[in-house]
Formats: structure tokens, sequence, C-alpha cells
DNA sequence: GTCTATATATGGATAGAC
DNA sequence: GTCTATCCATATATAGAC
């Protein structure tokens, strides 16, 4: 980088996002206003304006850099899922995903669905996951593989209620959910 | 019942909860306005005043009748959860529980949950959430056991997500569920 | 029990100055 | 890039007639 730049400028565009995302999490997307938002920043409303043309972009931004990389996950670097092991170590990179994104991506999803649904980025999210679940499920899945590809992946996402609710480290209670959501794939066998 | 009495008259109160609960799912609570529910009702919305006080008070109409039974779930007549056998039955119960209140019901307080929280009822809700969760965790559990718990619960909760996207039958789902969320609750045992 | 009409607030979004 | 001022739509909730 040059010399003389100023690194500590963080972007106003990028520190809208990180505001929303906590009170979007907090509150709701539906009930946090942009007035919430620009306040917390110590802007105005019309300010965010600049940045993004609508509320919806705002969520839209804040899901981009997440989904893109839920795709690589099932793209074409993704293990071999014919056999348990593949989707074993694709339930261990969907987990380390998550961690990298931190909780609060997870509960705005989980609990905004409804309006996410509405949102071209909704559609998206729903192909993305759609297809995590299918590979997670392995070939020619009964009805109890498709189950347990998805309690699979709602083990891993418990951590996000139970980093609030219990006395655990975040690290322990990921380590955990793991275990269990490996568990739950490996099913009977 | 006494003779002469409709009993096909059922109460607009009644069926303000129905259409509330049918829009609040689809479409989330807070997105939701009174008159899309007169509208579908047939009703203004003045009339929704007369029956409940508020928009909260419809919502807490809609819960309070599920968590009174939920309440009575991990009340006195709970099997005894001190062995694993009685955790078992409880998960099958709750399994029953859900599978009589409907996929509805489930979407709506796990979309909705962060403007449930704001309500009265929604503390309740917590609460009574959260000793189901003890109790299934058994006595004296390890992070492990208290993540089983959640996650068995959260297998029995996947019949609401998939009952919409998979094509088996209700009945179906629910049976594998309800295998799976045994499963989980059995653990490496 | 349901209606019409309205009070009142707040939301998202835009125009134009600086 | 951020501000002040404002437009406009829609929301919850109430008053009072029928």
């Amino acid at each position: 980088m040059a010399p003389g730049v100023d690194h500590r400028r963080t972007d106003t565009r990028d520190r809208i996002l990180s505001v929303a995302l906590g009170l979007f999490t907090r509150q709701g997307y539906a009930t946090t206003s942009l007035r919430e938002i620009a306040d917390e920043l110590g802007v105005t409303k019309a300010a965010l304006y600049f940045h993004y043309k609508t509320k919806d972009d705002i969520m839209a931004g804040i899901l981009r850099g997440y989904l893109d990389g839920l795709d690589a996950l099932v793209g074409d670097d993704a293990p071999d899922t014919s056999a348990l092991a593949g989707r074993e170590e694709l339930l261990r990179r969907f987990a380390g995903y998550q961690a990298g994104w931190g909780t609060n991506l997870t509960r705005l999803i989980r609990e905004n669905i409804t309006e996410i649904s509405n949102l071209p980025v909704g559609e998206e999210l729903r192909t993305t996951h759609r297809r995590l679940l299918d590979v997670l499920a392995g070939p020619d899945p009964t009805i109890l593989d498709k189950t347990r590809a998805r309690t699979a992946l709602a083990a891993i996402q418990t951590v996000a209620v139970s980093a609030e609710h219990d006395d655990a480290s975040e690290d322990e209670l990921r380590q955990a959910a793991l275990t269990v959501g490996l568990e739950v794939l490996r099913g009977g066998r």
C-alpha cells in the first residue's frame, strides 16, 4: 500500500453494514428504522442514501459476502460427498465458515427469513442452502437422510442461540455443536 | 350444551387469531398490517379493535394456548427425566404436541422471535423453553448434553421447514424427525 | 359488533444547499 | 459525503354513529 494513506479510514459504507447487522439482529429488520442506524452511526438518514439506494439494499449488502462464500463451499472445490467422509468434511467446513461470520449473521438470517425471502438475494440464499442440504444428505437420500442433513445443519447453528444463554465459551459451544452435528450426520451407522 | 344454540357460530374473536396466524407466518408479524387481517376476514380494522386492544394482543392471543400446553408438558405430569428413557418420552410428547399445533405456529415463533421477545408472553415463552431444554439435557449436564438437547428440539422442528420444501407427507416427515431427535438425545451411548 | 371518519405518528425516500 | 427540509404513503389506534 502506498505511504501517506490513512489506513484507519473505515468507509462509512462498511460501517453502515456493521451497525445495521447489529440492529437488524437485535430488533428485527422490519422493526429497525433507518433513523436508528443513522443515529448509532452519528450521521443523518439522508447520508445513508448516498451509500445505499434503499433499506433492502443494506440488507442485501450484509448478505452478499456471506452468500458468495457459502456458494464457494458447495462449489467445485467441495469434497467428494458421495462418501460419508466427504460429507463430514463439508459439515466441518460449514461449521468453520459460520464461526468466521459470527453468531449475529446466523440469527439475522434465521429470524428474518420471511423478509429476506422477498429480496432477490433471498432467492439465491434459498438455492444455495438447498444445494448444501442436498449434498449433505448424500446420493439417493431417504427421508431420514434428508432429516439428518437438516438436523446436522441445525446443530451447527445452535451456537447462535446458546452463545447468548449458556455460560460456556463460544469456542466450547462450537466444538460441541460440531461433535453433535457429526453424530447426526452419521446417524445409526 | 343447550339446544337451540348455533354451533356453527364461530366467534370472530377466534377467526381473527386463525387469519392472523396465517398472515403473520407468511409475511412476518411486523410486516403484516391490521388492514390485511381485516380484509381477509371481511371486516374493517375498527372491528378488530372491538375484540383485541392492540396488535400485540392478537399475537399474545395466538401464543397463549400453545404456551399453556407447553407449560403442562414440563409440569407435574412430566415423566421422570433423571433417566434417559424419561427424557426420550418427553421428546416424544413434545413432538406430538408440536404436531397438534401445526407447522405454522412453529414457524411463527421461530421467525418472529425478536418481536415476540418484546411482549410479556415472550418472557414466558423463553422461561418455559429453557425449562424444557434443562430437563431434556438431564441432571448435571455437560456442554455436550445441552447441545444434544437443543439439537433434539431442533430436529423435531425441522418439520416446519421441510413440510414446505420436501415432497414427503407431513406424517413421514414427523416420523423421521422424531427418529433423528431420539438418536441425538441418546448421543454416543 | 361493525361501520365511517379521523387523529396522530412514523416510516422510507428525495431535493437541493454546502 | 453529509446536511436540512420535506414529500408522501401507510401504520396503529380512537371517536362516535348505527
